[in-house]
RNA sequence: GGCGGCAUAGCCAAGUGGUAAGGCAAGGGUCUGCAAAACCUUCACCCCCAGUUCGAGUCUGGGUGCCGCCUCCA
């Protein structure tokens, strides 16, 4: 029973096997800091902290590094619109990222390197594939030169020469005129006037897009004690719109310089689509988390969490009103199932030296080595939650659960190590003063038992709906006896 | 045009060749003055056609439909 993963590379499944036995060198490609993240950048983050998580708890130490790309474009629109800095910009997005990630209880990554930060290496990556000749300086600007690295097109399954060229209105005619190849990209972008600008060999400018990850990689893994370079990690993932053209570049420009694998799998996760279309900024269909997340009615986060675990990562899913509630209506299961050991476990008299269940763990890791079956693991732990929530209504109800307390103290804290390991945690909320006393329940309890003996509906009722209004739950028994809850 | 992916119940969604996980919603029953809650319970032959096989949702070929990438993008 063994680990295996899907690699774009191969287009197959493939058993996982690090380089170097018991660590994992991870790499997930960021997002841009121009704006606040949308639910898309929410499922990748969800999805690769997961994996992370995984591995983790499969005994692999893991070194996660998740890049912030802050020179670019859209951040310098940005600024120019706002009449501020580059900077300016990109912190404050940084500052939101982690705000929102943490909402969705997002594991902190290793290593967080910017674009900003990795000027050094990023010079030193582009001087030396220029001495191996596969860039060339054209204007002031510094060019990749794809026909020289044979093996261009090897992730993305891309012709060169089937690819329709030049097709672009983004790419500037000058641009395009300066490039030996129209597949030809930039690694060093001379500046314009009034653009940030770091100084160079080649002129004062700005790097390319793909090649920061090239260098953060080399940089961020660069490990002398185990003489590794950076030169190959293990895992490298990312959405399935950065496949073609920014992870193969990535590879031409690492490989090109080092002769080795840039990383031995390459993960990349499914789109997160509105009617049935890709969310993006350009069709102004996305929803911000934190518009989600505050919105009235809002979603839980955790039900967020749920919602896109449900799906296969490397699937696309639908993001609908109906499919966010649907989902908070299953968290609220799972949630009621993680709360159980809190509410209940000092009554059950758990002793906190139960064991874990076996086949619960056994059937999680299966379905979860197989390429990260999060839907069915999730299966796995609604059978779980699904016992404990029907337990806790019995206790509610019955004032027993007709089960051995040691065996739901065994299935909750599977289900609490279970749903950790998907980052799908419950606090229980903090005792709150209530706004109405037992005495003063029970007091009224017994008015209405009082009213129906009398056949005074209308008064029970009256007391039945002014207590529903302050959260306490009326539960008729046979025998005209009378249960309550705070709900 | 090139590359890749997907099509399973009302909705979402897993699925290793041997008679379809899970979630949501819905229905029925018990209980109730009515209700709520709770408990019990019901609910698919897998886009179409052909083929391989003792046997296919699961493999092969063809068809239809949808999506992604080829331009910034998680």
């Amino acid at each position: 029973m063994s680990l295996s993963l899907y690699n774009t590379l191969s287009r197959r499944q493939e058993p996982f096997k690090p380089l170097e036995p018991g660590k994992v060198r991870m790499y997930y490609c960021g997002v841009t800091v121009y704006d606040y993240c949308h639910v898309g950048h929410g499922r990748a983050c969800v999805v690769w902290d997961v994996v992370r998580r995984y591995l983790t708890w499969r005994g692999y130490e893991v070194r996660y590094v998740q890049n912030f790309t802050d020179i670019d474009d859209k951040i310098l629109n940005r600024s120019r619109q706002e009449g501020t800095t580059m900077e300016a910009i990109s912190e404050r997005y940084i500052a939101a990222y982690f705000e929102d990630m943490a909402r969705l209880n997002i594991k902190e990554a290793d290593e967080y390197p910017r674009a900003t930060h990795t000027l050094d290496g990023i010079k030193r990556l582009i001087h030396e594939l220029e001495t191996k000749g596969f860039a060339y300086p054209s204007a002031g600007d510094v060019y990749y030169s794809v026909r020289k690295f044979p093996d261009y097109g090897k992730l993305s399954g891309q012709k060169l020469d089937e690819r329709r060229m030049g097709a672009s209105g983004r790419v500037s005619e000058n641009e395009e005129a300066q490039k030996q190849d129209p597949a030809d990209f930039a690694l060093w972008k001379s500046a314009k006037p009034g653009e940030p600008a770091w100084e160079s060999p080649w002129g004062k400018g700005r790097p390319g897009w793909h090649i920061e990850c090239s260098a953060m990689v080399r940089e961020c893994f660069a490990d002398s004690a185990s003489n590794h370079l950076g030169e190959t990690i293990d895992i490298h993932a990312g959405g399935n719109d950065l496949i073609f053209p920014h992870h193969e570049n990535e590879i031409a420009q690492s490989e090109a310089v080092t002769g080795k694998p840039l990383a031995q799998y390459w993960l990349h996760n499914g789109m997160v689509n509105v009617n049935g279309e890709k969310m993006s900024k350009s069709l102004g269909n996305f929803t911000t988390i934190r518009q989600m997340l505050d919105a009235p009615n809002a979603p839980e986060p955790m039900a967020v969490r749920m919602f896109i675990l449900q799906a296969h990562y490397r699937k696309p899913i639908d993001f609908t009103d109906d499919g966010i509630a649907a989902a908070q209506n299953g968290w609220n299961i799972l949630k009621a199932g993680l709360l159980f050991g809190h509410e209940y476990g000092e009554r059950l008299g758990w002793t906190g030296s139960i064991e874990t269940q076996a086949d619960a763990i056994a059937q999680f890791r299966t379905v979860m080595d197989d390429d990260f079956n999060t839907s069915s693991a999730l299966a796995v732990l609604f059978g779980l939650a699904k016992q404990l929530e029907r337990a806790s209504n019995l206790l509610i109800h019955e004032g027993e659960t007709g089960e051995p307390s040691d065996l739901l103290e065994s299935q909750w804290l599977t289900l609490v190590e279970l749903a950790s390991v998907l980052g799908l945690e419950a606090q229980p909320e903090p005792e709150q003063v209530p706004s109405i006393s037992d005495a003063e329940i029970e007091t009224l309890v017994a008015q209405r038992t009082e009213a129906k003996k009398t056949k005074n509906f209308a008064e029970a009722d009256r007391i039945r709906n002014d207590l529903q209004a302050q959260g306490i739950q009326l539960i008729d028994k046979p025998g005209g006896l009378t249960l309550w809850h705070r709900s």
